[in-house]
Parts: structure tokens; sequence; C-alpha cells
DNA sequence: CGATTTGTTATACGCTTGAATAACTGCGAG
DNA sequence: CTCGCAGTTATTCAAGCGTATAACAAATCG
């Protein structure tokens, strides 16, 4: 009957852990499965510590939360480059991985049912989603003008939602049903119909040149 | 101690009565909110009565999932027209209420979180999923014909994919935050974002000719 | 109109949940 | 080297969960 082993930890490497076992929990086994015992037995504690370091269990699937959003979209900023050069790695940066993968929907999924429930996580939605939406407002707004175009807001919103919408909608795909899909191919469909809504082509990211036939696929018809 | 008065319903009513409730319960409360005991109170009856329609809880909620599925594709389905009508209307169904609203993407969330979880749900999402993407390769197809041009299916699936993935974004995109777009915003973006995309224009839907407005600002630099 | 079926209610059971609390101990301060 | 504190464990609690089952009564049928 021996009491268990444990070391203490600092505070930032508890919570850190907790957090990333709450994203583990919920990934494999649904937000059903981030029980307090569960996410405890991920992170090698026992359920009490978690209420030492959150007031409760709704405030570390917030914390749990706002780390998965910036883990989706921290890639997306600090582009560098051309601004074609950035616009390009931003539509690249979200459909692949670490971005793109079934791990990143369910988790994503299971907290966006939650949005509409939950005021505090429409909050920190809320707030994600708006400043991805300007980073890539921002993108658009300087890749115009690097092509000599002025300054146009209204139409550097209109595309950052259209441009947002087709990324989301990809990426969703991607994560949903990866295996139907081709090396590449969703990213190729990206850069087609973004191309084709901002009446630009955009050169693809020199780090990894997906599949040019999709591309070309769809170009048949262009012209 | 009177015992509560009841009336014995077919058993078609009740199973619909219980899957609305279902439906009810995750939308106003997430799939946490979605219990025996509140299913059975929303539907007005009690919680044991549950099991003897559905063999578990389990069972109730793939049921509903599928009702879920049907409301969101029957009205992009049977659709009439030309293929170019047929095309715009399949648009505009899919970014506008009903399919397009909170209710359903928070009830659409809530089951997707637990596709990755459960496979009795994955199977009736995969089923669902590539059905629709059927019914628009085939409406792509047919508005190609139309045009007199050559069948190519490759073109079509390519197409299907993409366009797939723009409606799901802007659909997305609409029922996170439809407070921030103007009237008919989104399927305007829909509609210049897809027309660029296969390289035709596409006659907006009579029944509800939404903001040109948008439309045109997107255009401004096309050409 | 009484018998019978079966849809429905009511109740209970075992288990899990989030939370509270008491007991223990690793570890830095002195 | 010891002390004391705070990080951690262990235990407990009430509430709610899905499920099982027996009692009841509404509708049906002869």
């Amino acid at each position: 009957m021996s009491r268990r082993d444990f070391h203490r930890a600092t505070e930032a490497e508890r919570r850190h852990d907790l957090i990333e076992a709450t994203l583990d929990c919920i990934s494999e086994a649904g937000l059903q499965g981030a029980t307090v015992r569960q996410i405890a037995n991920k992170a090698g504690v026992t359920a009490g510590l978690i209420r030492h370091y959150f007031a409760s269990k709704e405030v570390i699937l917030q914390e749990a939360y706002k780390v998965l959003i910036a883990r989706l979209t921290e890639k997306a900023k600090n582009l560098d480059g051309t601004p074609e050069e950035r616009l390009s790695s931003f539509i690249f940066v979200n459909l692949t991985e670490p971005v793109a993968n079934s791990r990143s929907l369910s988790l994503w999924a299971a907290f966006i049912s939650r949005v509409s429930v939950d005021p505090a996580l429409a909050a920190i939605h809320r707030e994600g989603y708006l400043s991805f939406r300007q980073e890539l407002e921002q993108l658009l707004a300087d890749f115009f003008a690097a092509r000599g175009m002025a300054a146009d807001p209204a139409r550097d919103r209109t595309l950052a939602i259209a441009m947002n919408g087709i990324l989301d909608g990809l990426w969703l795909e991607g994560c949903l049903a990866g295996e139907l899909f081709g090396e590449g191919e969703l990213v190729s469909i990206a850069f087609s119909s973004i191309e084709a809504l901002i009446g630009h082509p955009i050169a693809a990211p020199t780090q990894s040149e997906p599949d040019r036939e999709y591309r070309d696929a769809l170009r048949i018809h262009h012209r």
C-alpha cells in the first residue's frame, strides 16, 4: 500500500502537459472521452491535480481550444518572402501537414460543436477567426500592391472571405477524406481556384511542387 | 400518485418524434446534452421508451445522423430546369436557408466530431459524402454537355471536388458567422468563384437574385 | 364488453462523472 | 540536515448517465 511516486513540475510544464493530454483525449475519443480521469491518466497524474491548475473542466477545455487555434494558425503567420510567395505559402501551409490531417479536424469539429453552446468558447473562436481573416486580407492587399494595383479594402475583404471559404472547404475535404485524393491534388485545386478567383497566376511554393497534372487538367477549358 | 397520461403512437410517429427530439437536444446543448432523459423529455415521453424503439443510445444517434444528412442534401437533389439552372440552383440552395444556418452547423459539427471515433457514423458519413459529390459531378457533366463540350470524367471529378470544397467552406463561413456578411454576399462570392473555376458564367437562380454588387466588385480585376 | 396484447410508465441498479477534501511527500529554503 | 510548504495523491460524495425490468393501461379484437 505505497503511495505512487511523483515529481513536482513547474506550473508551465504541468499546464502544458495537461492541455496536451486533453487534446489527445478529444482526438482519440471525442469530447465525451475527455473526462478528468482520462486526461489525468494520459498526463500521468491523478484526476485531482487537474482542479489544482484549472478552476473547472470547462476552463481546461477553453485553454485547450486556444492552443489548438494557435497551432492551426501559427504556421500561416510569420511567412516571409515576396507578397506572392507569402500568399502562395499561405495556401500551401493550410492544406498540408501538420495543419491538414484527420486529428486536426476531429479536434476542430469537437470544439466547433460547442461554440454555439458555450459563450466562452464562442469568444475564443471569434477572435481566432477574425485574426485569421485579417491576416489573409493583409496578404491580399500586399499582393495587389506589389502588382501595382490600387488599394481597395472592399475588394480585399470580399476576396479574403472567398479565399478563406475555399481554403476551409478544401482543408475539410482533405481532413475528412484525404485518402480519396491524389498527392497534392487538393493543393493544386486550391491554386487553380484561387488564381481564377483573384484573376492572377500565383507561383506554387518552391519547397515542394505539387503535381501540375491536376492544375493543367483544370486549365484545359480556361483560355 | 396517478400515473401520467399517454397515448400510443405508431412506430413511425414515435421514431420520428424521438429522432427530432434528439436533433433538438444536440443543437441546443451539444452531444453531451443529448441524454436519454433529455431526449425523452423533449419528445414528451419517459426515458425508458427510447430503448423500446432503439437498441441503444448509439443507434438513435446514428438514425439522427442519417436524417440530418438527408435533410442537408435533399434540397440539392431533384432540381429541375436546364443543366445551367440546376447547377445554379445547386449553389444557391446549399448556401441559403434552410441548409445554411447555425443549427445545421452545430448538428453537423457534433456528428463530424464523432465520425473519426465511431465506425458506424463514419460509414453513414462516407455514403452521404460520396452521394453528394456524385450528384455534383453529374450536374457538371450535364452542364458541359449542354454547352457542346466533350465528356471528361476526370475534369468533372476534379471540378466537383473543388466546387464541393468551395461550397462547404462558404456554407461553413455563413453558418458560423452569418451576421458578418451582407445579404446574399456569400452566394455572390460562390457564383464568382465557381464561374471563375469552371471558366463559364452561370446565371443566378431566378427565384431570388442576390446582390449583383458583390459579383461586380469581384469582377473588377478580371480581364 | 371482457380478454389480451404491447406501448408506455415507473423504478431501480451499477457505473461514471466533476468536484471537494484530507492525507501524504518531494524538494527547496534556511 | 531538517523543516515547512505547496504540489500531488487518495478517497469520498452527490448527481447524472445508460440500461434493465416490472407494473400499468390504452388500444385492439373477438
